[in-house]
DNA sequence: ACTTTTGTTGAATTTAAATTCAATTAATTT
DNA sequence: AAATTAATTGAATTTAAATTCAACAAAAGT
């Protein structure tokens, strides 16, 4: 199976390189041409991957509806202490586990314009929202959180979150903010 | 002078028909062909106006570096004063003036990446940190905004209402986000 | 060792969009 | 109202990138 095995590692290496090359230059600026090279491995090849640019597209934004979004939540733990821990390990990922962190800045840029449709829809489909909104009732219910319509909250949360995480993606110097900083937004 | 204002006019209408499609649709999704029928004109007719579709680019972008970037600080109101006013203005025009909103998101759209390279130095070129940095500073003396590096709370400042303003663009219906809300990532 | 299957390349083709252009119409000037 | 100049169109051309393909190489199976 050394064959098969290894037709798959170069698969995931090409949606490795591709993640990377979108977040840094923005889909419709990486060639194909662009991909391969830094793979490495000729142009034309590409297509024994993937049948076409946006075939590559769509199998990252569906590895990115997967993943990291199934993040449990412990009841016991008080959503504020939740959200800043969360915080704090995204944020962290962004030199430990490039991977995950492009992949989180990536589902974003996609979610907003400049994408083909389908990818924009289908990365929409994974709705970080909706928990979040709980989370945000259950803490004004402890009263750790300031009133306020939840739905609204949550997503000026999250809308944050990517703003600062694609900062921090096109400079790679920027310190590491507080998570309490953004916690703070919420905090009665 | 009739005929030269019509002009100018019409480059004005180019200007913000094209402000709108790059904002809902980014920059290589929206054809020339689109701006034409929007305006409405031929596609032809527009290389009359604007000798290609990166020049007319950067002139948006030019426009986006003089306008409301010159927001002046009067030196008596208090920081946070002086930026929960700001973006309560900058919010409140999402839906009373759409143009200064939609530059504002724009702008923010240009500096990151998927845009051709020159758009993006010059977008660049027009910094908002550095004066909000030695705002944050004055507010950390005055002991309204809390302690920590000045210039990752400033950057993580406006990633988050970039963030925040590109949500609002996407869903014309969200409701608007209390400016205190974010001012309080700043707060002691 | 031979045959078949799979991987690989780089050049040729296709495609979609930007850009040009020759012809037409409308406005302005004389 | 004829002549000149500017605006406008839509079809033809160019361009840049995606995609295909014929030929070759390497590996696996016999």
């Amino acid at each position: 199976m050394t064959r098969k095995e290894q037709k798959e590692e170069r698969r995931q290496a090409i949606l490795m390189t591709a993640l990377t090359l979108f977040v840094e230059r923005g889909y419709y600026d990486t060639r194909i041409a662009d991909i391969a090279a830094a793979v490495p491995m000729s142009t034309g090849l590409m297509f024994h991957y993937f049948a076409s640019k946006e075939e590559l597209l769509l199998e990252l934004v569906k590895m990115g509806t997967q993943g990291p979004g199934s993040v449990k939540y412990d009841d016991k733990i008080p959503p504020d202490v939740y959200l800043t821990m969360f915080l704090n390990s995204i944020f962290s990922f962004a030199k430990e586990q490039p991977w995950v962190f492009n992949m989180f800045v990536f589902m974003g840029q996609v979610r907003r314009v400049g994408m083909p449709e389908e990818a924009r829809r289908l990365a929409l489909s994974a709705d970080a929202v909706t928990p979040t909104v709980k989370l945000i009732k259950k803490g004004q219910k402890l009263g750790v959180f300031r009133k306020g319509n939840a739905d609204t909250m949550a997503r000026c949360f999250w809308a944050s979150v990517q703003g600062i995480m694609e900062e921090m993606s096109a400079d790679k110097e920027m310190k590491t903010p507080d998570p309490e900083w953004i916690v703070s937004m919420l905090r009665a």
